[in-house]
DNA sequence: GATCTATGTAGAT
DNA sequence: TCTACCTAGATCG
């Protein structure tokens, strides 16, 4: 579930663990292999920014982690390595392992990289350091719709295609709306909501987006049928009715992403 | 067991 | 706009 909330924990999680640890570093697939460099070495800190994870080692080296769509970096007891052939990074400290399989990008990355990198995003929700005035401006200055600016990491870092869907769900907001047609009242209503809604998804674990009293329980609508981990108004309800108003969820595939919204809650205005 | 699909991004066309 | 990347859970038969 690779959206900016996972990331966090992820960072939480590793520091948790191992940080001020030595640990043993390995790439048992092999497709690391500055793992060697590193082995041994202490893990001082791990920071998430948007969906990138960094890991911070001392002696000084720096590992840029991007999960992709279909990485998973996974915490557990110690133990003997198994499915090494897909086992990219392995971190172990004698007493938990954190493995690393399908990752977009693993890297050892340069300070200057960092910036590099640090300069193609904007404001992420989950730090305190962020800035909406940054995506806002963005947003304000562009013609292409507020769904696809909202996938923009530029505009948000950590933002996915669950989180875009239930923002603009819960601030009735037409994904078709042109940025510069959004008002900065408006922009900031929506990253407050991703504020909070990501804060919780860090807390739980999950996606969950439904206000009480929208929930089946509190109006008899039917519940959503995928199971993907929360409990939310439109992502992946295409076809089911809307916890609202009880007409169908839309979707609709732009720029390679499915886009879920209700055509009556979420009116072009 | 085979097949499908995905919460993302880069690079080619 | 399309495809590659290449994991894993859900679904199909």
């Amino acid at each position: 579930m690779p959206e900016g909330h996972v990331i966090h924990r992820l960072a939480a999680g590793l520091t948790d663990a191992f940080a001020g640890r030595p640990v043993a570093v390995t790439s048992p697939q092999g497709r690391f292999p500055a793992a060697a460099l590193l082995d041994g070495s202490t893990l001082t800190s791990v920071e998430a920014l948007g969906k990138h994870l960094f890991l911070t080692f001392d002696p000084a080296a720096l590992v840029h982690v991007h999960l992709g769509l279909i990485g998973r970096f996974h915490l557990g007891p110690s133990g003997p390595v198994q499915a090494a052939a897909t086992l990219r990074l392995r971190l172990d400290d004698g007493v938990r392992v954190a493995e690393l399989r399908g990752p977009q990008t693993c890297e050892l990355l340069s300070e200057e990289g960092r910036r590099g990198l640090q300069a193609t995003l904007g404001p992420d929700p989950l730090r305190a350091d962020a800035d909406p005035e940054t995506g806002w401006r963005r947003v304000s200055r562009s013609p292409r719709p507020i769904a696809s600016l909202l996938l923009d990491q530029r505009v948000a870092a950590g933002v996915g295609n669950i989180y875009r869907a239930e923002v603009l769900f819960r601030q009735r907001l037409n994904p078709a709306m042109p940025g510069s047609s959004v008002s900065r009242r408006t922009w900031l209503r929506v990253w407050s909501d991703l504020v909070t809604l990501m804060a919780e998804g860090v807390r739980t674990g999950r996606i969950d987006t439904v206000r009480p009293e929208h929930a089946p329980e509190a109006t008899g609508r039917a519940p959503r049928q995928d199971r993907h981990g929360g409990e939310v108004y439109v992502y992946r309800r295409a076809g089911l009715p809307c916890l609202v108003c009880g007409r169908p969820v839309r979707s609709e595939r732009a720029e390679g992403r499915t886009l879920y919204w209700c055509p009556r809650c979420q009116r072009l205005r």
